[in-house]
DNA sequence: CAATAATCGAGACGGTACGTCACGTCTTCTT
DNA sequence: AAGAAGACGTGACGTACCGTCTCGATTATTG
């Protein structure tokens, strides 16, 4: 059987070359693209294979032949569109560098590649490939990024040396996570601002650890 | 055209008895029990109404004759299913009222009904009328409750009172949401511990309100 | 399963009346037509049931509902259009009853239905309920109608009485048959005269059997 | 454009030596061969130029580079596998000379060869390439023998002399094609003496020409 | 002996039709 | 009037072949 890749991987070994046609990279692109752009218009049901074929100048049975299915496609998709932006600043100070990155992420979330985001996220809730690509390939690489930041916080002083990281940075994060998905309020600068202050002013080392718990 | 409800109105305006055969109480609750029982197996995509309709043992049309669409009907089964639960206890500790009903979520998230709210915020990222009733059927009331929770704690000094209570509650349940959604990370009780030990230190009225802005 | 037909039987058994919505016997005559209309246009492979479901105003999912394939479709349709035809005259003569018929069936090959026979004998080649379809449907019927025919000309002593009447058939159709699928031959009403005065004088009584074998 | 071959010639024009490499016979052999195996095996529309090109072990474009179109495969690929047999005998009785070929072209048509034979038959029906194949390359070289075996009739008394030949062998091989397409009673050695007898003893001189119509 | 040229196997390509499935509507009889 | 049953037109699905193409490799003739 042939590899088909909802993790990315396009090449189809270490040999230097593989015998028959080569795939095309012309399609492959344009596929994406049309993915990309047809996803921004509709949403996740909306879109067909047949359309993305169709919008592409390609035949249905070449995204068949590569995509086991919408959800990987969009995946690579969106992979592909969002390998260049949302890197952490360096600015000295904790605040400002998460604040910064989250401002760009929440600008992203309420553009239109926003419905791409809420696409993947809504339809990995069914399937699970598409769910395990959007980690992989979007968050994880960010929360490596985001770990060496809040080192240099706690280097400097910043936050507790004895952080949860995944605790911390799910807070700053889920808020926004959580009004980007159940939109019961809107996502604003303003609302990055005080976010980061509430959260971060609790990870601050002044704050001693103390148990809420009165029993 | 007769009167469809994606609000859980399913009477017929205010005449004391509409003329014809009565609509059948028992099939409602086997097409309801039927969408909860065969959402909770598959995802929101897998689910038919046609499927829900044999299930039940029912017209196909009974089910479109009172539910518009899958959405609604999947809101009024979730609705119907979740509306015990959950509340808030009054414990006298801000930390212990909350981090109580956060365990209960958690525990309702991690449940076979855990799959029936994924398929309701997954289905609702392509489907408006979705996410809308999970805000209205299943947020909402339990913010108000959460907003009481929170003026005790204001009141008895444990919260600022200036404090930002849906920044604050979208700070405690984002994480939660975040991680229930995309599953980087495992649910537990003790996460809602330090969840709440890192956000409430942050809302303690003890925390000077400082912009952590260095600039 | 639902009772598909090869063999033309439409009717859901003795019970009175079934369940649910009938079968829509407009739809089923539009595809009916439509098949042989379009079949007469061009050959067997190039019939699409799409083409037929669409000229016919109706569902593909229809036409699949009620014929497996293609096969038992164009057979139905076939079985339809020559129910009425090709019956044999009593002349009093085997001769001219025979050779009246074969007339018919060689005008009948010649026209645009022709078609529609060659279609069926020869993708019947590969499919067996379509030449089943075709034997029992047409052929049979006809055959016993010849049965009588000759028998008549039995008790005329226009024929022997041990003549092996389908061997005599055989001899007189299958050359007709023969000229018609391999057309190495044109078919013409002459050749329909001397066919019969070749292949019945053989049958004549006054011809003595008389094995021709040399040894 | 290359010459391409449905009437098997596979050299390149009268010049000695065309430069590039030349054709692969073991090629053109290995596809004639698989197209025989695989028509015997499925009819004429299951065979596909993938299936026969895969179990050649060659590549799809080696077919089509020699051969345009599935028709004119076939066409060689049988005109090639009965350039052989079917000869007619010289015995001295015309009854006995076609009934000895007759018996052979009988034993084929129930052999697995036979399955070939209705493919084209069958596939003809719609592709006139193939019919005319068969006709040209199959029927006419035959019939041209059987003339002569007829020729050889006529001289020494069996048959008359202003015999129409093509109805006489149409008579005789008609039913045998009839039985063989329509499968309607069976092809025995038994039915074609019987088919002999009846056939040839109208065509005996001693047989008046008589005219059987009554009016 | 290098250059040229046509073949080879392999397999991806843009298409077209397939047969299936679910949609939401409808048409029947029964309750 | 609502119920169960199930056929209806619609349209997307994912598959299978079509006949063409683009590769690297092979095998001949020609310069």
């Amino acid at each position: 059987m042939r590899q088909k890749s909802a993790a990315g991987n396009h090449h189809r070994g270490s040999s230097p070359r593989a015998p028959g046609r080569p795939r095309s990279e012309q399609a492959r692109l344009a596929i994406l693209r049309s993915t990309l752009k047809l996803l921004g218009k509709h949403g996740f049901s909306d879109l067909t294979i047949g359309d993305v074929a169709a919008h592409a100048g390609v035949g249905k049975a070449t995204v068949y032949r590569w995509w086991p299915n919408k959800a990987s496609l969009i995946a690579d998709a969106f992979a592909k569109s969002t390998t260049r932006a949302l890197h952490f600043p360096d600015t000295g100070s904790v605040y400002s560098d998460m604040s910064q990155q989250m401002r760009q992420l929440v600008k992203i979330f309420r553009s239109r590649r926003g419905r791409i985001v809420s696409a993947i996220l809504g339809g990995g809730q069914s399937d699970p490939d598409l769910i395990t690509a959007f980690r992989e390939r979007f968050l994880l690489p960010r929360r490596l990024e985001a770990y060496a930041t809040l080192r240099r916080g706690i280097r400097r002083g910043e936050l507790r040396g004895n952080i949860d990281m995944d605790l911390l940075l799910d807070s700053l994060y889920g808020p926004i996570y959580m009004r980007f998905l159940v939109r019961h309020k809107s996502l604003t600068p303003e609302f990055i601002d005080r976010l980061c202050d509430l959260v971060l002013s609790g990870a601050h080392p002044s704050r001693k650890f103390r148990r809420h718990r009165s029993h």
